[in-house]
DNA sequence: TTATTAGTTCTGCGATAAGAGAACCAAAAT
DNA sequence: ATTTTGGTTCTCTTATCGCAGAACTAATAA
């Protein structure tokens, strides 16, 4: 029953995982995608992270999978062999902060909205409702066009 | 014991809430913020807040003491009148995305900090980690001044 | 065919969150 | 001096979360 992650390495688990749950994410998973990030080897099998992590199968089961619908991690397959070996999936994040700021646009549409259903006699506040549909598109598109430049440079 | 509000305001107060909700707000402050944008005056005292959205006194103020931290709304008070009179700070948007994009320093700071723990035997894996700090770092940048452009536009 | 592997699913439980309602409190009005 | 106003704080309930442990299952191995 060799450990096969250092205390240097439980440490840092730890210290990403806090970040993680910060982010919003269950302090179980958080330390699986930690862990896929920080141990020697990048991939890792399930009995490897339940043991690393010392985690119950279900906990370990659950996490694993909420990390694949989040697409933060994935897996690869050996042939003849029925284990997974997950990974954290680094370069998913352009595509995840081009998703979190796309679903600024129903934020921005629901102003809009708003806007519409809105008694015109408050001129002022009516304005600075507008202004900030306006600052969201804008910041949709730019931000957007930032990520783009770093894709085709 | 009138009601001050429509039927159609009380259905885009829940539709706001809601996208509110999905943002990490807590059903009642989530409210409270709606309606401070849709309801027809834009500055409300906590017993019209109370009033319109049926709340306990407790709830009401917690879910104003909570907004208030985060800056979402803010309350004026008029000379001779012992009531607040709060209003959602439509322009905190700036400030608050500058503050979670800046949050996510930390992020990076983390990641360099596996980085410098990793073994360097993982070649491939160790270059996609400092690509996505180097993204963070860029996207960090660019974010900031692009929100810069808007208010110096 | 039976046992093992690689998980998944099903309770159950302790911890936390959201909010109601009532008690409470300080400042102002009567 | 006591009542009212404009809240805040405390207690309790219900709901949901996060996880453990055990039962279960489908595929492979013996």
């Amino acid at each position: 029953m060799e450990n096969s992650i250092t205390e240097k390495q439980r440490e840092l688990v730890e210290k990403f995982g806090v970040i993680e749950e910060q982010m919003g994410i269950a302090p179980a998973p958080a330390r699986v995608n930690a862990l896929l990030t920080i141990s020697d080897s990048p991939e890792l099998t399930f009995d490897e992270i339940r043991e690393a992590l010392q985690l119950s199968k279900s906990a370990t089961s659950n996490a694993i999978n909420y990390l694949l619908t989040l697409d933060r991690i994935g897996y690869k397959t050996k042939p003849g062999d029925r284990k997974r070996y997950f990974y954290s999936r680094l370069n998913q994040w352009k595509a995840s902060f081009r998703k979190s700021i796309l679903g600024l646009d129903g934020y921005t549409n629901m102003i809009r909205e708003i806007l519409e259903n809105r008694t015109t006699d408050t001129v002022q506040f009516n304005k600075q409702l507008e202004e900030l549909a306006n600052f969201m598109d804008y910041y949709i598109k730019e931000s957007i066009a930032i990520i783009d430049r770093w894709e085709k440079r």
